[in-house]
DNA sequence: CAACAATATTGATAATCATCATATTTTAAT
DNA sequence: ATTAAAATATGATGATTATCAATATTGTTG
């Protein structure tokens, strides 16, 4: 893909017109990464601005004892990079961002990028709105993790998105929740053993709607 | 107070000229508040962009147990408003928002203050820097909280600021760091006995700072 | 479909921390 | 200085969840 088609393909830049199409492309590149690539190291400053084309990547941080502390998944046609401030020329990462498919990067240079857009009122309610839609997915972290116990992350998880939790694999929706393989074996039992929810060759399907909202919403 | 000195005390309008803040002044209100006044209930809407004058809010939210989980505390001189979107024309509140001390509270229409200041691209650095700065406060937290077990926090905290720590009560500071003041009181004695600090009539003193510090970072 | 690898479950155990009750210390007020 | 109140510390216990190891199940590939 041409950068000036990944530009078009991103929500982000629909606002510009061709000329400025044109100017982003010249301070742009486009690179393909393979999975596993990481993008941002926490706590490490970069100069570049990067969008999802195409992939999935996921941010993480790592606790005292390694353990990979998982935040949030970042799909295609959107920002990447976490912003810390508006005054540095550079960017500062809160988390690892790495990539969990094969991916297509857009990089545009961040200094330029401010100086030809930013500073001229281009895109600026863009931009607060991938700050706040950033913030939100640390509320929902917040949420999730201050607030609900493990049976009520799994319960919620159901409720939300049924689909998804059953196209997961439960390594993975462990990994999400912040619980134990084992821990989400038995809360799934759990569940099962007070008919909330029956599990038919590992396809969890709801019995019990009532009970299952009242889980987490106390 | 009246409005416009409570304007003019504030930061966030510091690039109005007087023509601007005579319009603004137009659609803002001043109040003062006890002690424990609710400002904001969590998931519920409103339509009033609050700033604290004077005083002491802090932010949190309630588990599914009751138990109320402290977020951070909001110091006078900023916004108390939490901001979920740009296109709507009411806020809505992530967290609850109560005095703990008797404050000055500014109260400004947010459908009229979008339309007079923000859509004419009056104040959007600023509004998108309390954005920023929410979003870092809930970084922070996610950082304490996730990645720290709490003897981890209590260095942290120490090591961060000595001096708001002896000055905190332990009720407090366990209040802040989210464990108990059971546990506080031994992460303590922990520390001492592992002679990384002392204690001399409830202050706390830092006798070995690599020590202190190696808790942390790991 | 056999055989291996990858996932998931189960059991046993341990770590961390909260909770509750009680004791001690500190602070403030008369 | 004495007493009451508030804050802090300590001991006993329990809840939740992680960890590790063993077993069972499922999926994949020659």
């Amino acid at each position: 893909m041409s950068i000036k088609d990944a530009l078009k393909s991103i929500d982000f830049f629909a606002t510009l017109n061709s000329a400025q199409i044109d100017d982003l492309t010249s301070i742009s590149t486009i690179n393909n990464y393979n999975k596993n690539y990481v993008l941002y190291y926490e706590k490490k400053q970069s100069n570049q601005l990067l969008f999802l084309v195409d992939g999935l990547a996921k941010a993480y941080k790592i606790d005292k004892y390694n353990n990979e502390i998982f935040l949030y998944y970042i799909y295609k046609n959107s920002l990447l990079s976490e912003i810390s401030n508006l005054k540095n020329d550079f960017l500062f990462s809160f988390s690892n961002i790495e990539l969990i498919q094969e991916s297509q990067i857009l990089s545009i240079d961040y200094k330029q990028f401010k100086e030809k857009f930013l500073n001229n009122n281009l895109l600026n309610i863009e931009f607060t709105n991938e700050i706040i839609s950033h913030s939100q997915q640390l509320q929902a972290l917040v949420n999730r993790e201050f607030i609900f116990d493990s049976i009520a992350k799994v319960a919620m998880m159901i409720d939300s998105d049924l689909d998804m939790f059953n196209n997961l694999q439960r390594n993975n929706i462990s990994l999400i929740l912040h619980i134990n393989p084992a821990t989400l074996s038995r809360v799934l039992n759990r569940l099962k053993r007070n008919k909330i929810i029956d599990i038919i060759h590992g396809e969890v399907q709801v019995l019990d709607l009532l009970a299952l909202k009242a889980i987490f919403e106390g």
